[in-house]
DNA sequence: CGCATGTTTGACGATACTCAATGTGTGTGG
DNA sequence: CCACACACATTGAGTATCGTCAAACATGCG
């Protein structure tokens, strides 16, 4: 069996599709006409189907291109001096993945997939050229970036002021908002990471995290079966969460 | 007299001269030839000296302009809910600000001038019709951003796995680094932010940072006088931190 | 079916926070 | 120029939240 650590190499690359892609709306095409995604199209390959735990890239590895995910879901963390990781991210279809590489030549984090994933698999050179020629799509990866770093500051708040309880009550609403936006349940979903990295990403202990399940399940808040989640009280999760409501989008 | 929280208003605009400013390699005009800089000059004017608590932009301000900093000082930081402030990063000389702002098109963070500062205001729209135009400064921009998210990024790792101590000594060195690249002494400086600033920065309470820099006085670390720091066994330091020398850049 | 991995629950303890008082600097006005 | 006020900083004592350790329990895969 081939390596899979690079997508799209271990099969023939598979030209992709933009126009008839659902996600045409939430990813890198948003706002480009028909002719400029056929040009995008060119120069973006499908990658074959990846499995749970396959590395889309890793830390220090050379930064060739950026990813966008077309099924499943992708979490990037970073590797500290002594081994432990911290994840910065878990990604969702029509999210991108890997733009951190671009200014020092190699990416900072790395990326895993966390259940059967595909991705776009776009080179950033010729991404770039492209970005040149049409204003919108240059607009569009700025935005992306931009959208990146406002959530990772949210992130730095979340870390730096909440509580266990407001952190996870967070992140689940946070999760409800990126299923409602891509047509799915906001109230029923599938945590397709595991606790663990879950109370990683939230800077918590996985007993924490455990507890907390338990006690919003007790609360009437939640019903939690494994990773299958319902949100019985979307409302009172908001409450306590500590968010500020003036952040939502407009539906 | 008049609100200078719009800077570049309360005295008529000057315009700036990147080719004559001494931080041309640090800031937008990286890589960019003699003629695209003066193009660049076009659009940017020169701030009149803004003073301590000025706030550049505000949370949920229109977005309009990024900010380059000539001299002294800046944080930027989001409010909660709740009211309480989240600093998100400090910036100095040659850097970028607002950057977080193009893809909402608000600011999602307030900034406010630490000591008397003086900024480049680069109004956005015209930004990126030049970038359309100049490959480099197209890039330089991606670039800028990119850096952003992998600094934020390390700030993630830094609040949810790092302990006080190794907190405020990574704090310490990354500043070290930064007036190093600026040509400034590495181990003699002074902190434009008070120690409340620190600690919310870094997720502390006031009285955890002002313990450690009595602790890290004690252990022959540093020297701390005030707001003057004079940093004894930068390598000592750096042992504390807990920081990956991989990710150094060369001297 | 059994091992491995992931999850839950409990008891205990440490790190860092809160509260409170004292100390130090800085700017203002007499 | 000094005294006062105010913000900022330091230091101490007590405590809460969350992490660690440990064990039982569930789940899933070969």
């Amino acid at each position: 069996m081939d390596d899979s650590s690079t997508p799209g190499r271990s099969r023939p690359a598979q030209q992709a599709h933009c126009n008839s892609c659902s996600l045409s709306t939430l990813c890198l095409p948003v706002s480009l006409d028909l002719t400029d995604i056929d040009r995008l199209d060119t120069i973006i390959s499908k990658s074959s189907p990846l499995k749970k735990g396959d590395q889309l890239f890793d830390q220090g590895q050379p930064f060739g291109s950026i990813f966008a995910i077309r099924a499943g879901s992708v979490k990037t963390y970073s590797v500290t001096a002594d081994g432990d990781e911290q994840i910065t991210g878990f990604y969702f279809p029509g999210e991108l993945i890997g733009l951190s590489g671009m200014d020092s030549g190699q990416y900072p984090n790395a990326a895993q997939v966390l259940e059967t994933t595909t991705v776009c698999d776009i080179p950033f050179a010729r991404l770039d050229d492209l970005a040149g020629e049409l204003p919108e799509l240059r607009r569009q990866i700025m935005r992306t970036m931009s959208r990146e770093i406002r959530d990772d500051q949210q992130m730095l708040l979340l870390l730096s002021k909440k509580t266990a309880e407001q952190r996870l009550a967070t992140f689940l609403i946070r999760l409800s908002e990126r299923f409602r936006i891509r047509g799915y349940s906001r109230t029923r979903f599938r945590l397709s990471m595991s606790r663990n990295e879950i109370a990683n990403y939230l800077g918590l202990a996985i007993e924490t995290v455990s507890r907390l399940f338990t006690r919003f399940q007790k609360g009437g808040l939640i019903q939690v079966e494994g990773k299958e989640i319902d949100i019985l009280d979307l409302q009172q999760l908001y409450l306590q969460s500590g968010e500020c409501p003036s952040l939502r989008q407009a539906p």
